[in-house]
DNA sequence: GTCTATATATTGATAGAC
DNA sequence: GTCTATCAATATATAGAC
C-alpha cells in the first residue's frame, strides 16, 4: 500500500519497533507506549505516520508478509528440484518457542474473530499463507509432472498439511516449551511427502 | 487442585463463565468485567472464591483440560481398534474457526512467553496435550503390537504429528476464515496414517 | 457470601507548543 | 515532523456495608 520509508526514518524505526512486538508479544499486548519505548520516538509521532495502533500494525504485518513471501520465492526457485524445495521448505530452521511471525496472531481478536477483527490486520496472514500454499502446491505439481508423484493424489491438500504440520508444530512447541514438538511434526511431514514420492524412472 | 463447586453455585457459574469467554476470547480479553456481565455475579463475588483473574483462569483451564483428556479417553476406550481410533480422533467434529479451546491460548504472553507467564495456565495445557499424545502413540503401539503398523515406525513422533495437524488446521482455517483448511490438513494426516498401515495378516 | 462503591494503573488517542 | 502534556475509557483489584 504505502510505499517503504527511508531506512532510519522514524516512520520506519516506528514499523521495525512494531515488527519486533508484534513477533515478541502479539497485536494486543502491543500497546503504543511499548512501542515508542522500543523505537525512541516520541508520543506524537507515531499519530503524526499512522492513524492509530491498528494502521501501524496492519503496515508492519504488510512488511512481515512481503519479507516471508520473499523468502519463500527464494527458496522455491532456488532449489531446481521441486520435492526437495517442499523437504528444504520444512527444514527452515525456525525457532519454535518463538512462534510463527504470522501464524502467532490467528487467534487475537482484533485479528481474526469474526465480530471484531480489523479486515486490514488479517488480510497480509490470509495472502501469505495463500501464497504459500501456492508456492507447494506448483512445486508438487511439477514433481507430478517429471513423474515423481504417485498419480491421484491432491496436491493442495499436501500443501496445506505441510503448513499446518509447521503451524501446528510451533503450537506444541510453545505449549510444552521444547523444541521437540516441532522437530516430530515437521519429520511426519517429511514422511508424508516420501509416502506420495516414487523415485525417478530410469 | 480444588474439589469441583455444586452445580449452580456461585463459583461454578463464575467458573463456567471464564470457560465460554477463554473459548471466545482469550485470556488477555477476558476481562473481569466481561466475566461478572456474562455470568450476572457482583463484582465482589470473583474475588471471593479466587485471588485473581489467573487464579480463576487457570482453574476454569483445568477443568478444560480435564473435560478433553475424559473425551480422548472416552474415544480410545470405545473404539477397540486402535488404528481405527486414531482416524476417529483426526475426525472430530470440531468448529475450525471457533479455535482449539486449549491450543488457541499458546501464544498469549500470560501463558507462555518464558519471560512473563504464570506457570498455572500453562500447565494444563501442557498435562493436556502431554496426555492426548500418550493416548495416540499407545493406540499406535497397540498395532503395531498387533501387525497392523509397517516395522520401524517411530509412534512417538506420529502421535505429534497427528496432533500438530489438527492445531495446524485450526490456525489457517482461522486466518483464511475458511474450514477447509482443517479439512485438508486433517486428510494429510489420515494418508499418513494409512501409509505406515499394513493390512491385517491372514 | 454477596453486593455497591471506589481505587489505581494502563490503554489508545489528542492537544497544542515548537 | 517532533515533542511534552493530557484525556477519557478500561483493566484489575479493593473497601466495606449488608
Amino acid at each position: 500500500m504505502s510505499p517503504h520509508s527511508p531506512p532510519g526514518s522514524t516512520r520506519q524505526v516506528l514499523l521495525d519497533s512494531a515488527k519486533r512486538l508484534l513477533w515478541k508479544h502479539g497485536y494486543e499486548a502491543m500497546s503504543p507506549r511499548r512501542i515508542l519505548a522500543e523505537s525512541g520516538a516520541g508520543q506524537g509521532s507515531l499519530y503524526h505516520h499512522f492513524p492509530g495502533k491498528a494502521a501501524l500494525a496492519a503496515a508492519a504485518l504488510e512488511e512481515v508478509a512481503a519479507e516471508m513471501t520473499e523468502a519463500m520465492d527464494a527458496l522455491f526457485e532456488g532449489v531446481p528440484e521441486p520435492l526437495a524445495a517442499v523437504h528444504r521448505f520444512l527444514d527452515i530452521p525456525f525457532d519454535p518457542l518463538k512462534g510463527c511471525r504470522l501464524g502467532r496472531l490467528a487467534n487475537e481478536a482484533a485479528v481474526a474473530d469474526p465480530e471484531t477483527a480489523d479486515p486490514a490486520l488479517r488480510a497480509p496472514l490470509d495472502r501469505f499463507f495463500a501464497a504459500a500454499r501456492t508456492r507447494i502446491a506448483d512445486a508438487l505439481d511439477r514433481a507430478a509432472a517429471e513423474g515423481r508423484l504417485h498419480p491421484g493424489q491432491d496436491r493442495e491438500m499436501l500443501a496445506t498439511t505441510m503448513l499446518a504440520a509447521v503451524q501446528g508444530g510451533f503450537v506444541l512447541s510453545r505449549i510444552h516449551q521444547d523444541p521437540a514438538s516441532m522437530r516430530q511434526a515437521v519429520a511426519g511431514a517429511h514422511l508424508l511427502l516420501d509416502s506420495v514420492t516414487r523415485e525417478p524412472g530410469p
